[in-house]
DNA sequence: GAATTGGTGGGAAATAGTGGGAGAAACTGG
DNA sequence: CCAGTTTCTCCCACTATTTCCCACCAATTC
């Protein structure tokens, strides 16, 4: 179960910090690091990925479209990255881009994975969403009570 | 398991770098370089492309318009290419221009194979596509659940 | 306040990537 | 069929990047 908002910077050679937290919960020093549906980055647990992305490429055929297209936007993106002893991974350049990853990054535990994301960028995303949470919790609130 | 986006510029020869972390994924120096469905390249390892061909080939009669299009378009077009000592492929003119290659390449795996597009051309494919690609992560979301 | 844990920075070796030279092969015109 | 020219292929040398490791600082705990 992996939760908690953390803030950590991008350090000179692109690496950044796994919260110890997280690191405790997951077997193993090598997870997937992959694009986001939205403008962030998701770092799975090794097994976790290969569970969804399993899932993913059983439904796919290269020769229909839409399933270029998810294969395109989240499986190819993805790499391996290893934690060193220090804690951290190296974020690739191309990815980094595509999360618009500058120097604070804002990392999310939703659980099953993380989301990595710029710290400005998520500030904003929050922002702009408000509303369109309220929303949706509304909808909720019918089927779940305290 | 072939992943990861990578950023690689064809040189004034026409030769490509095939990623360090594809190259040790693969068993031997040679690939099968041919034209994808959309507007890049696909570049295979000698196996999969043996099985892919064979099962093409074996729904597809001469006598059939089809057939012979998807034949002209895919599998005649496919040329092996050596991998160098240095890790790169040299892209033949033919293919170069049918996929619009420039200078900067993007390079995408696609878990059985790669994709080779022109830079500029991919970036704007992904943006021009990114609701499409939203719409079609909901569907998803039906059949992916943690 | 000493010891342990968490986080940051940076040096050095190993690996990855780039450019270009030289010989081999292919093409062209006479 | 041959000589001149161009293109391709193979290989090597240089540069940049990545990875690995260690030392240090900060915070927390005992």
């Amino acid at each position: 179960m992996i939760s908690g908002e953390y803030l950590y910077a991008l350090d000179e050679k692109g690496r950044l910090m796994v919260p110890a937290r997280v690191r405790s919960e997951i077997t193993g020093n090598v997870m997937i690091l992959t694009r986001g549906v939205d403008r962030c980055l998701w770092l799975f647990p090794a097994e976790e990925w290969r569970q969804i992305s399993q899932t993913v490429i059983a439904t796919m055929s290269p020769f229909q479209a839409k399933a270029r297209l998810i294969q395109r936007r989240i499986l190819a993106p993805a790499q391996e990255v290893e934690i060193d002893r220090s804690g951290r991974i190296a974020v690739p350049q191309s990815l980094r881009q595509s999360a618009g990853l500058q120097k604070d990054c804002t990392i999310l535990g939703m659980v099953k994975y993380l989301e990595i994301w710029d710290a400005a960028t998520y500030a904003s995303y929050l922002e702009e969403h408000e509303g369109e949470f309220k929303e949706a919790a509304e909808e909720l609130g019918g089927a779940i009570t305290f």
